[in-house]
This record gives structure tokens, sequence and C-alpha cells, in this order.
RNA sequence: GGGCCGUUAGCUCAGGGGGAGAGCACUUCCUUGACACGGAAGGGGUCGACAGUUCAAAUCUGUCACGGCCCACCA
């Protein structure tokens, strides 16, 4: 044995000289020979590599690997792979802007295309560039290359344990086989089916949105008060709307059937104003006599109640709206007087503020609008990456079923969030709220370009027409495809949108519908059939709460699916991040707080330490001070390890010489500590563990080493106590403290061995 | 409307039937040979409010208030 210790310890340089060293000792590689009861695996959440690092990332990985470290140390192979979420809209969003180019797939590949990397600086006025479908996604690459590297280089440098030879992105081959291979299995199962329906649809990224990325948001609007004429000559009726510029689009008035005000009206007829349609008044329950004055106007499609009266009750379509948001150039063909027309003229081709201005106009100069509009500010809802209300829009999409229509299948998701062991507990409330709430199945299908293929054709018939009940799938076998660019078996490229021929299915997949899939896919799922023994179901998904409605139950169905199991026994959820106000940190609030910086200036056991000190599920804020008090700690440990090792470095660790009671008081304490941090440990409150310790080693250096410091100098039995006592100590608080300040106990350490 | 979490020192938070705690900040002092990126001493709180259970409540129960969040509704 041999003891180097620097003349004086400092925290310089520790981060990238061991970060280094674990990587080229390959100390993390995971031991495939472990039996699955010696393994703990865990389901990495894949950051959004296109989304802004902040210290909130840092601090939630970090959690995970105090968790990873805690269980190498107790004996485990611990599988820590690293996913890299590349797929989908983000990336689209930041390819547009950074290269200032826009997808236009009726554009053919030109493999000549230079991007131009300056046009994120060029002014807003700058066009975007249409380019085809495939330099598109070579742009995307591209992009999530580099920022994948920037990731990379983050986690090692705050020394996440990661086996980086177990690494994947959801747009990777593997991840689109994979995400296909499920999808067709969903699909033989009946798991999944297409539908032409009413669809939330966000017209700015003109794609379908499922119910999960939903938000509401409080919007400035106002009641307008409009009188329908009686058909029967006996006066008006009078509803109110927040939405007048749906009125060509209104197919009936509803109220409630016990509503003594309307029940005559009901099965009589209404014409609208403006456009001097006839629509019927109906009854139905969910009509609230309490709101507006009790009857409403039913349009094609103002919200989701309209689309249940429409359902329910079998109304006609009559949809006014374009995907691209703006009032069809088309007009419903019930408009057929002289001054419907004319009116419906005038909004046709506006959006939907442009009209809604202009039908108020309009109802004002005839005098159908009864009074002025009130106004109000109600919930209304986005996308939660949009910045429009989202409109409803009918269009053929792939679903996959989540309990949202069926109740059994509900039942069965509401049991899986029973099984599951979630830290903290309180968590699963979240859980049962969404799955409870679910209106509908998970809508899967995405209008965009950069995410997984739908592996399906459709037979084109004889006029042209594609069937989409007349699917052709390809095999496992060849999966990944791209059916826009591939032909299926048995058809030439000829025949691609031909009668007779075939069309691909040109829409991608949600990226959900991969990331459901990271426990499959991280385990090489039907690609190592030894590996995914060893390690799936997984031990724990370590996930924020905000996504468990997104990330984590739809991971519970796919695997429920698939493997007719939990894909993990515990989640461990971890709180946000606030900036030092309390407010979330955000990229459009100019508040977020990037962690490299930190690192420097405190080194990354210090963040380490501010990320340990977070409690499982509790929002943090960041505090600079936790940081500098992080570093005083690894400094400490550093020194007093210095001084241990220098009294005692050549001692034994015969633990028969402790005889002095001051020792074998100490001793007795630390017992009880490591009981107490184990404890915490194994319920995954490493916050405790690590305020019990520091408490212990603050308390071990400003006494117990005082009162030992004469006899440790001295000669004899009791400074012999004091040599193996410090040792036996030493030993242990580095163990206890090394999944949090990994850094300066690796380094004492090295000192040591 | 239903639900979850929180409210303890100026700040960040721990504790969880019987002494009100830690760190930071603040005050005073100490270049003692591991550490001045250190150490010693000290001031500071009716533990959100009210009621109940109990010999005893910051802690358990209930009600309420405030803050944050989730779900539902959203004409």
């Amino acid at each position: 044995m041999s003891i180097r210790i620097p003349e004086k310890p400092g925290l310089e340089g520790l981060d990238e000289r061991w970060s280094n060293q674990w990587e080229s000792d390959k100390i993390y590689r995971f031991d495939r020979s472990a039996p699955r009861e010696g393994v703990f695996s865990i389901d990495t959440p894949p950051p959004t590599v296109s989304g802004s690092l902040h210290v909130g990332s840092a601090c939630s990985y970090t959690h995970t690997d105090i968790v990873a470290r805690y269980r190498r140390m107790r004996g485990d192979a611990v599988y820590y792979p690293m996913g890299w979420d590349d797929n989908g809209l983000p990336t689209e969003r930041r390819v547009q802007t950074h290269f200032g180019v826009r997808c236009d797939p009726t554009l053919t590949y030109d493999a000549s295309f230079v991007p131009d990397d300056r046009a994120g600086k060029l002014p807003s006025g700058h066009r975007a560039v249409a380019i085809s479908r495939r330099n598109f996604l070579e742009l995307c690459g591209r992009l999530v290359a580099e920022d994948e590297v920037v990731f990379e280089r983050l986690w090692r440098r705050i020394g996440l344990s990661v086996d980086w030879e177990l690494t994947y992105t959801t747009i990777g081959e593997r991840a689109r086989r994979a995400s296909q291979r499920a999808f067709l299995r969903n699909l033989a199962r009946d798991e999944a089916y297409q539908a032409d329906a009413p669809t939330m649809w966000d017209v700015d990224d003109q794609t379908a949105i499922a119910q999960a990325e939903i938000e509401d948001r409080e919007l400035e609007g106002s009641y307008h008060r409009l009188a329908f004429h009686r058909v029967d000559g006996g006066g008006d009726v009078h509803i109110e709307t927040t939405r007048p510029e749906l009125l060509a689009a209104c197919v009936a008035l509803v109220a409630h059937p016990d509503d003594a005000r309307y029940q005559p009206l009901f099965e009589s007829f209404v014409r609208t104003p403006l456009y001097d349609v006839e629509v019927p008044v109906l009854a139905h329950r969910l009509a609230d006599p309490e709101k507006g004055s009790g009857i409403a106007m039913i349009c094609t499609f103002g919200d989701t109640t309209d689309v249940v009266w429409w359902r329910e009750m079998q109304l006609p379509t009559r949809s006014i709206i374009e995907r691209n948001g703006r009032i069809s150039e088309e007009r419903p063909e019930v408009i057929t007087t002289d001054r419907g027309r004319a009116n419906y003229a005038e909004i046709a081709g506006k959006n939907v503020k442009q009209a809604q201005a202009r039908v108020v106009e309009l109802l004002q100069a005839t005098g159908e609008m009864i009074g002025a509009a009130k106004a109000i500010t109600h919930p209304v809802k986005f996308y939660e990456r949009g910045k429009r209300p989202l409109e409803i829009v009918a269009s053929r999409q792939w679903y996959i079923r989540n309990g949202g229509r069926d109740n059994d299948r509900r039942a069965a998701f509401l049991r899986r969030g029973e099984e599951l062991d979630w830290i903290p507990g309180y968590m699963k409330a979240r859980y049962d709220s969404w799955v409870e709430g679910l209106n509908g199945d998970w809508l899967i299908s995405r209008q965009r370009y950069f995410g997984v293929p739908i592996p399906v054709w459709y037979r084109v018939d004889a006029h042209g027409e594609p069937n989409f009940d007349d699917r052709i799938l390809p095999d496992e076998s060849v999966l990944p495809v791209d059916p826009s660019g591939e032909t299926p078996p048995g058809f030439t490229d000829a025949q691609r949108g031909v009668a007779g021929g075939f069309v691909g299915d040109s829409d991608v997949m949600d990226t959900w519908a991969t990331s459901s899939l990271t426990p499959l896919l991280a385990s090489y799922w039907e690609e190592d059939p030894d590996l995914f023994a060893r390690v799936y179901p997984m031990d724990i998904r370590p996930q924020a709460y905000e996504i468990i409605r997104t990330w984590l139950f739809s991971t519970v169905v796919r695997s429920h699916y698939e493997t007719d199991c939990l894909p993990w026994k515990h989640a461990t959820i971890s709180g946000w991040v606030l900036d030092p106000d309390r407010k979330k940190m955000s990229k459009s609030k100019g508040n977020v707080v990037g962690p490299m910086d930190w690192i420097d200036k405190y080194g990354a056991d210090a963040l380490r330490y501010w990320a340990g000190s977070a409690r499982p599920g509790a929002d943090t804020a960041f505090e600079e001070a936790q940081l500098k008090v992080g570093r005083k700690l690894a400094v400490k440990v550093l020194n007093a390890s210095k001084f241990v090792l220098g009294i005692a470095g050549d001692d034994s660790d015969d633990l028969d010489k402790i005889c002095e009671p001051l020792d074998r008081a100490m001793c007795a304490q630390l017992a009880i500590l490591v009981d107490e941090a184990t404890v915490a440990f194994e319920a995954f409150d490493y916050a405790r563990a690590l305020e019990r310790t520091e408490s212990f080693f603050w308390d071990f250096c400003d006494n117990y080493l005082e009162l030992v410091k004469s006899r440790a100098y001295s000669t004899g039995a009791g400074r012999d106590s004091a040599a193996v006592s410090l040792r036996l100590a030493l030993n242990t608080l580095l163990r206890l403290f090394a999944p949090f300040l990994s850094f300066a106990t690796e380094e004492v350490w090295s000192w040591w061995q």
C-alpha cells in the first residue's frame, strides 16, 4: 500500500480527470453475465436534444445517478443506458429557424443543397427556403448529432455513471424498427386502428394533436348574443356564443330536455342569422340551462361538446375551417340565399380572428346581434407548444386504444398504476386522475416529417382513389420502412399513386409513440433476447411529474400490450427546478440557468450536492449558496481525508485495536448512521442519506477529530485505537458520500488504494 | 366542480405526540501544525388560523385561509 497525498488537495480539474478515467477504464460497463436478480436496470429518460439545457436537467439526472451509484456499491450490475430524444416536432422547428428552411414534400431531393448556417441570425423578414422531405430530414439528422455531443459532454462532466456503449436515439434505425414493430403488433391485435373523425388540430404546425399534449390557456373573449329566427314565424331565439365566426358551420341549436323555456321549440326549425340556413332545435342533457341564454348553437366544430352532440345526435357535418386555420373558400351547400352567399363571401379565406371581426360587423349591420359583445376571459385549448388556439378538424388518423373509450381497458390501466411503486407515493394521484379523465383513444399519427413513419401502404382502386381499408403491411423482417420512399412487396415504384397501384401512408408517429417504448428499446427487445431477459422489466423509471400523463402512462400502455406486465417496478418522480424567484425556468422567460458555468465555478461535486439535497418529487429553487456549501463540503472531505491518512495511512484495519471509549462511541454512532443511510437509500430517499451523512461528518470533523488529535500524534495503544477508528470512519464516510461527491471521494480513494 | 402538495428563524429547508432544529445570512472572536474554500461563541421562530383528540399537539383529526399544481368543465 502506498499513500500519495497532494501537498494541498483541491477540487480543480477533478471532474475532467476522473470522468475521463472512468470512461477509459470502462468501469460503468454493464456486466452481461449478471443474472436478473443481481441487475438494477434504469429506464433513463432520453432528453429532448433540441430543448434547452438547464440546471433542472442536471439535477434530475444526478438523482438517478445517485441511485445508480448506490446500487452499484451494493453489488448490483447496473444497467444504465442513455437515449437521445431527437425525433419530432421540436427538432423540426429548430431546423426551420436554424437553417431558414421549410419542408415541402412535393419537391424532389436536391443532393447539392447547401443550407445557410447563418439563416437563424437573419432578420425575421427572411423567407424560408422550401426543400424536399429528404433534404429536410438530413438537416434534422445533422442538427441533432451536434446537440447530442453537447449533451453527452455535460452528462460526463457531472459524472453520470452511464454505460456509454448503451446509447440510442429515438429517430435511429433501432428505434424506428422497434417502433414500427410494436405498432404492427398493436394493429394485429386490434390495439391500434385508423379512423376518420374530428380531432384537435394545430393550424400552425398543421398536424393533429393528442389529448395529452393539450393545455388550457386563459384568453380574452366575448359573448355575442345572436338572434335565430323561428321558421314558424314565432319570433327570435337568442343564443350566446364566443365564436360567432362559426355561424356558417351551425347545424342545430340545443337546450336541456327539462328546460321549460325551450321545450315548445324542440324538433322545430330556426333560420340562422346572416346565412338563412334552417337548423333544428334539439334537446340534450349536456346543454346547461345556466349558461348564456340556456340554448346553444352546435357548430362543426367549435369545441369538444359540439363533437359529442354531433356524434350522439348524428348531425350533419358542415366544416368551414381549413387545416391552415382559414375559412374555407368553399361555401357550405346549404347556404343558398343571396344574402347568405354574399355574407359567406365576406369571410371566405380569412383567418379565424379576421372572420370573427367581419361576422360581428355584418351581424350588427343586420341587427341580428343583440347588444354589445360582453368581454370575458375563458379557458381555450392550445397545443402545449402552440401559438394559436386549436381547431377541430375531421381527418383520418391512427389511434392506439388507451382506455379512453373502453372501461375494461381503463380499469386495467388503473390497476397497473396500483401495481407500480410511486416515489413519492402521492404522484400516483396524477396518473389516476389522468386515466379516469381520458375522453378518447391515443392519437398517434402526425402530419409531420421527422418521425417514425407509419409502416403502412394502401392499395389504390381502379378510379385512382386510395382504399384506406385495403392495407399492405411490411413483414417485421424488413423494418424499418419508409412508405413514402419505399415500395411495398410485389409493386414497382411506377405504381405509386396510380390506379391499381399503391400509396404510402405519409404520416409519422408522434414522438411519444416511440418514447413509450424506451424500456423495450433500451433493453434490446427482439434483438438480444439474452440481454432482454436480464434487464426487463426494468427497476426504475426516473422522470418528471409533468409527463406522467404522456411518457409514463403511454409506456405503461405499450408494455401492457406487448409484454403483459409493468415496464418497471418503481417510478421515481423528480420535481421542477425553479429559478431563485420560485418561477419555473423556461426559455421564453429568459430565466434559464445553464449548468456548465456553475460547474466551472464550483465543481461538479457542488452541483451534485445541490441536486442530492432536493427531495424526490419536490420542486427546488436554484440557489448559488447551496453550490458554495457543496463545494465547501467537498473540500472538507479532501482535507479531512488528508489528515486521517496522514496519521493512519499505514495502519492496519484490525478493529480489535479500538479500545478507547471515545473511539468506540464514535464507531457506534457511525453504525447508526450507516443503518439510517441504508434505509433511506433503499427507499430512494437519497436526500435524507446525504443530510444524515453530512451532519455526522461535520460533527466528526469539528469534535471527534479535534478530541482525538493529540492522542493520534502520540504512541501506544491509545494511538492505535485512534488510528484504526479514523481509518474505519473515513472508509465508511467516503462510501456514504460517494454517490453525491463522486469526484472528491474518488480522488481520496486513489490516494489510499 | 373533484383531487394532490405545501405553509416551521430574514432566506432555503429538515423534523413529525413529551426539549423548536440545520445550512446560508447576521453579530463577536480566533493566522493552534488536515482545512481561512477554516474554526469558536452568539442573537433570531406564539411551527398559517381555529376547533377537537390526548396527561401532553409544530407533529394526529376536522374546518378554514393562503400559495402551487393536476383533472374535469369551458355556449
